[in-house]
Formats: C-alpha cells, structure tokens, sequence
RNA sequence: GGAGGGGUUCCAGAGCGGUCAAAUGGGGCGGGCUGUAAACCCGUUGACUUCGGUCUUCGAAAGUUCGAAUCUUUCCCCCUCCA
C-alpha cells in the first residue's frame, strides 16, 4: 500500500499544497521523481490576451517542478487554440484571427517568465504546439495516430458526452482537438524526453489520452497529474469577478488593483490560498492559523503581488491601501490619472470625472452614487450631482476621487 | 417525418392588449453594522435628462390596433414526446 512518508517530495509538497486531484498512476510516478529529474509540460491555451487568476494553481505547479530540480515545459497552445477545446464549453468558441493567436501567445509567454526563474538546470522550455501541428499530413497522422484512437472511447469522453447530449453541435475540427492534445504529449515526450503533463481536472481525458498514445505508440510509459478546480467559498470561480477578471498583466489589472483582489479574499479561503499561491512553507503557514486575520490577508496580498509585480509594487499598494482605507492623506501610491487644465477651464463635472476614472460608465449609475452617498472627493461626500470640479478641490495638484468604500483614485492636474 | 412546448432585462423566471422599463428570486452595485471579511438589515439595478420628461428594450422582420412583451403572418433558434 501507498506510504506517504516515501512519497516524493515534490510530490508531496503538491498535496500538502492542495494541488492534487488525480494521477494517472500515483506510485510509478513518485519513484520516477525520486530516483531523477523529469521534465513536465502544461499547456496554455491562447484564446485571450492575458492569463488570468484563473491559470495561477498551474503556473505554481510550474514552480514547484522548478523548486525540485525538475524542468518545465510550458506548451503554448498557437496550434491548438486555432481549433478550440470543447472542454467545459457548451458552445463553439468564437475563432480567432490567426494574428490575434500570435499576439496573445507572446503576452502570456512573457507572464509566465515573471513567474519562472532562469536556473540552467531548470531554465523553462517554451514551445508553440503550432510548430508541429501545422505540418502534419492528413494521411500520415491517421495511419500513424488515428488508429490508435476508437471512437467508440471518444464519445465516451466528458467534453464529447455533454455536447451530443444537450443535442449542442459539435464540430469535427472540435472533436479532433483531444487527439491533437494528446499529439502534443508524443512529440514532447519523443523530443524532449517529457514523461509528465499537469493540469486542470477538466483536462483529465486530454491528458488519459495522452498517456495512452504514448503507451501505444512508443511502448513508454508516461504521467499525468491534475489539480483541483479552485472556488472561492463564495461558490464563484476564481479568476473572475463581476467587475472583471484578475488579470496577471500589469496593463489590464494594475498591481494595487492585483493586491486589493488577495487583500479581499474571504477569511475561509486565507490559509488555503496562502498555501497555493505563496512561497511560505506550508508548516510555516500552518502555524500562523491564529494568527489576525487581516494581518494573514496583507501577507497573502503582498506575496501574491511580489511574485508577479515585485517587491516595490507590492509595497506600495500596501502603503496605498493603508492610507486610502485609514488616512486622509493622499497617498503618491494610489493608482492615478491625469486631468488637463482646459478639463477645469471647461467645467468638467462630476460626473464626467468618475466617466473619465473608468469606474463607471454609465451617468445614470453616477447619478445613483452621488445619491447613495458613495461619491467623495478628497473624502468628502459628494451631495450635489452637478457639481463643477474646480481649482479649489486640488490639494498641490492632486485630488482624490473615491466611488464607494474601495475604489480610489488620484486625479492629477497637467 | 408526425404531435406539442418555448425564446422576456446580467442569470433564473412571471407577465399574455393599456395601470409594463416589465412581478419575484439570485447576482451586481451602494449604504448601515464590522475588520477593505462573512452573516444580517436597507436602498438600488436600460440609457439620457435642464428632474418636467425624453429615447431604446421582451428571438428577427412585417402587420392589426388609438395603443403590443402580450393578437396575426413569415422567418430563425431551442426543448419534449411519438415514428
């Protein structure tokens, strides 16, 4: 039977983490790891400009295959998103333009680097599944890897099964996507010698079929492990919010916006999160449990944002936080945006000034805060919904602009 | 191929000629309490507004009517049952 003290330890680091959902075959893999290094792949798709929260579980597994000596391979989905993975979809994606694939694969491989160290031994390898897949012959991929795929089993598959049920259409160039997937695995498996895939738990029957064609086309034997899908208690999915999603890219999400997500998270998912998606040893988190809640909070928002922002980022949006929410005073660390002087010379209004921050859009829904009381300036509420904005209001050219309790913003005069 | 049911605002789901910008619940947003948490309470939730109103929405188009989410016609899409 399976003994979690020979366990290996990456391995078991990855469950006392709460990465682990599945493996394909659990004790083979841990002697593996044990006795050498491996290389592992996560594949990326490339659907959207940015990788979000969402995607942050398996950048950490990354990380942790980095921290054992163990080499990543990101694969990054340029082939494959031209296709579109019915996993969990009920519907076709809409397709995008080959040049918008490009784009969005250069941006997610520069996210992922902020997150990977450079050590020769387990310096990342990226590669672009399109560099295979748009060179392959009709005929010879069949003979070669069609046969070793029944579709008696594809349709038993859960992405496939869901679609025909709910009578949603499903494309041949979809359906196709499962075996491209677990093509992937083959070629970096013969290339690079790649003997494990990590991935999300919807991604189980990719990768299956991934192992299986290599059992049966090399006649070698390979792994795949998958991590659990990550709610927020809330119930929600992380990654997304109403007001949109966390992005992992400074120009879509700015870094206070970043640490204010994780300084907001609820207090029954702190430990948890802290164990994912910090650095901090997991015995050492285990005993900061009593620990002030709010203190856990800051600490998990400031490693979050370290990791991907860096140390200065995060200490200013703590600083900024610290102020906005406490203070009076302005702090320089807020997110702000300028205003030109002709704005003031025109009478810009209110209104129009929350349009120009962003937060909202709508002057109607403006209307509605100022009634609410929500709207302050320089924290003072704001009662008058056609309120001029003036010289007066600046404080050395700054003024501060709140719209509820947590978002604010320096208004700057140029 | 035959019979029937349905497409409503972010979602679920009422409405079935005027009193409908459309019940109710969820979600969101704002306020209160607090700890930038949860729970709870209150308000709000199409756009624009000189706060009098104005404009655009109920699958799409056309029509009947003083007046349509509600009736008619055509079209598109979904679901259930029978073959």
């Amino acid at each position: 039977m399976w003994n979690y003290r020979l366990m290996d330890k990456f391995l078991k680091e990855f469950k006392d983490r709460g990465y682990f959902y599945q493996c394909t075959n659990e004790n083979e893999l841990s002697k593996l790891i044990n006795k050498e290094k491996i290389k592992g792949y996560i594949g990326f798709d490339c659907t959207a400009e940015s990788l979000h929260v969402g995607s942050l579980l398996q950048i950490m597994c990354l990380r942790l295959l980095q921290k054992y000596g163990h080499r990543p391979i990101v694969l990054l989905g340029g082939g494959t998103t031209r296709i579109g993975d019915p996993s969990g979809k009920d519907k076709t994606r809409k397709i995008l333009t080959e040049k918008e694939i490009d784009k969005n694969t250069k941006n997610i491989e520069k996210i992922l680097k902020k997150f990977l160290n450079n050590d020769p031994k387990t310096k990342p390898i990226f590669v672009n599944n399109y560099s295979w897949l748009k060179n392959l012959n009709y005929i010879s991929f069949l003979r070669e890897i069609g046969k070793h795929f029944t579709i008696n089993k594809m349709l038993t598959f859960e992405s496939v099964k869901t679609r025909l049920e709910r009578e949603q259409s499903l494309s041949y160039m979809e359906f196709n996507y499962m075996i491209l997937q677990a093509y992937d695995f083959l070629e970096l498996n013969k290339k690079k010698n790649c003997s494990l895939q990590i991935g999300g738990s919807d991604q189980w029957g990719n990768i299956v079929n991934g192992t299986e064609l290599i059992k049966r086309y090399s006649s070698k034997q390979a792994y795949g492990l998958t991590t659990p899908l990550i709610t927020l208690s809330s119930g929600a999915k992380m990654g997304k919010t109403e007001s949109g999603a966390i992005w992992l890219d400074e120009n879509l999400l700015s870094s206070y916006d970043y640490w204010q997500f994780w300084r907001n998270i609820d207090d029954k998912d702190v430990i948890k999160f802290l164990k994912m998606f910090t650095d901090l040893e997991t015995n050492d988190i285990d005993k900061m449990k009593d620990e002030n809640i709010n203190k856990l909070k800051i600490k998990l928002a400031n490693e979050t944002t370290t990791m991907l922002h860096g140390l200065k980022a995060a200490k200013s949006s703590e600083q900024a936080a610290k102020e906005a929410f406490s203070g009076t005073s302005l702090s320089s660390n807020l997110p702000s945006i300028k205003i030109k002087k002709t704005d003031i010379e025109n009478k810009i209004s209110i209104i129009d000034l929350v349009i120009l921050s962003k937060f909202e859009n709508s002057k109607s829904e403006i209307r509605r805060l100022i009634k609410g009381n929500a709207i302050k300036l320089n924290d003072e509420i704001i009662s008058q919904e056609n309120l001029i904005i003036s010289y007066e209001l600046f404080r050395k050219n700054y003024l501060k602009l709140s719209v509820g309790k947590k978002r604010h913003l320096k208004i700057e005069l140029s």
